[in-house]
DNA sequence: CAATCACGTTGACGTGGATCAAACGCAGAC
DNA sequence: GTCTGCGTTTGATCCACGTCAACGTGATTG
């Protein structure tokens, strides 16, 4: 038994945001980590915060300190420019970590926005960096959130930069649905937890492009679909579609 | 003077990759490290790789060991799918890192290609890991370089998925303009390293669209262009170009 | 100095998705 | 219950960019 678990008045506040027996341990920052190195990462997580669908965890230009992991709930993330126009550039779920766009130059370049009701486990980044600094599993994993960030950005790229509207949603409801399997969820059956709008902006379409691809797919017979709720039925006709060769 | 320098012998081979006499300092990893870190960094570079023109630092599927700092010439990196589109996901200078995607699972996901000569430091991961574990500027700088590479990832994806052809390719201009005057060029006046079809493919637009927005911006006054010699003629034309509204 | 070749420009035309507009469905307020 | 409002669906039309095709240009080679 951990030795913080000796004293009741700790045990609480310590069990309450305790990386080693949260059971996101093999999606979140712990992976790989053992029993003493899980410890010192207790320790790390220096409060949870709960949130409500709709608030902000962090704006554009607010300045950085702690990154976040989500602990339950769903998250987007979204930059703006002068103009008005907006992206949305990721969907964040469970296990995920927020604000690593902050660390370039102390200061977040993009808002994170809770779709859901949602409690994310804040990580000051210089705890985080200090206790990498001694554990080289946790410094290796680290990096390797990082990189692994950089290259969904470029398969992103990629589907913007190259995809045909329905080649895209087909490509992100498979993605979903590999997420949402990772969690220990149905990877046929699910509800999106954001709008058409926000898809549409993810995807670099409009809303009511995206709502046509939909319609499309369900008089097709690959998805059933009544407004957030998807149920996909085809899952190698969604495949077949993601990589479909250009007419 | 560093103690490495007493035996004529390893001076050569030494020299040949120290950090600490690189012109560089300040765009590459080095920054803000001190003298004596300094010294610790010129170990960690095993080597220097010259390259022609064509050839490839890493191809996407090999395995991952090292990231390479561009000592001098001009790089792109593109990831390719099965039904044979591809994109180009950068273009890398001086001073600028490569093989970041590696870290993820220790294999590289996208190509990248000299389109100059050029020279590249060879700096093993496993390395730059232990040395990060010691030198806290290290450390936090790289954390800042792979951040800010999330940070560009997302520019690229709110210029893919929201501007129209002739804003994609200003904003590019500029950027471009930007990343050349940071290295002591003319902001200016250069010449471009790549095709106009791999500019299309970084900036999801085909080779004709490309060619003829350089002409529309010939024809305006805006840059002097011929093949691959562009001149900037009015710099805040294309900034203001870059964000226009929507009509 | 032709011949070749890769790259770039320009024109004509087609189309996927944006835009504009109307109606619908569902949830929360009262 | 009705009202209100946001999100969604669907249709009609438009346009920016893709596609296809021809030609120009500059570097390389025998």
């Amino acid at each position: 038994m951990p030795p913080q678990l000796a004293s009741a008045k700790v045990t609480l506040d310590v069990i309450k945001t305790a990386c080693s027996n949260c059971n996101l341990r093999e999606l979140c920052l712990p992976l790989g980590l053992n029993d003493l190195e899980l410890e010192k990462l207790d320790e790390m997580v220096s409060a949870r915060k709960r949130m409500k669908r709709g608030d902000h965890l962090y704006h554009a230009g607010q300045s950085f300190d702690s990154i976040y992991a989500i602990r339950s709930g769903f998250f987007k993330t979204d930059v703006l420019i002068e103009d008005g126009r907006d992206q949305v550039t990721g969907f964040q779920m469970t296990g995920e970590l927020l604000g690593l766009d902050g660390i370039s130059n102390e200061t977040h370049s993009c808002n994170a926005v809770a779709l859901e009701d949602s409690e994310v486990c804040v990580i000051p980044f210089s705890h985080l960096e200090d206790l990498s600094r001694e554990i080289y599993s946790l410094q290796h994993h680290f990096h390797k959130v990082m990189s692994r960030e950089i290259v969904r950005d470029h398969g992103v790229m990629m589907l913007l930069g190259t995809m045909r509207a329905e080649e895209r949603l087909a490509t992100f409801l498979l993605n979903l649905s590999q997420r949402f399997t990772a969690r220990g969820f149905s990877p046929a059956e699910f509800n999106l937890r954001m709008t058409r709008e926000e898809i549409g902006s993810y995807l670099g379409l409009k809303l009511e492009t995206v709502s046509r691809a939909f319609s499309r797919f369900h008089e097709e017979g690959l998805i059933a679909v009544q407004q957030r709720h998807i149920r996909i039925l085809n899952t190698p006709g969604l495949k077949k579609l993601m990589t479909h060769q250009r007419s």
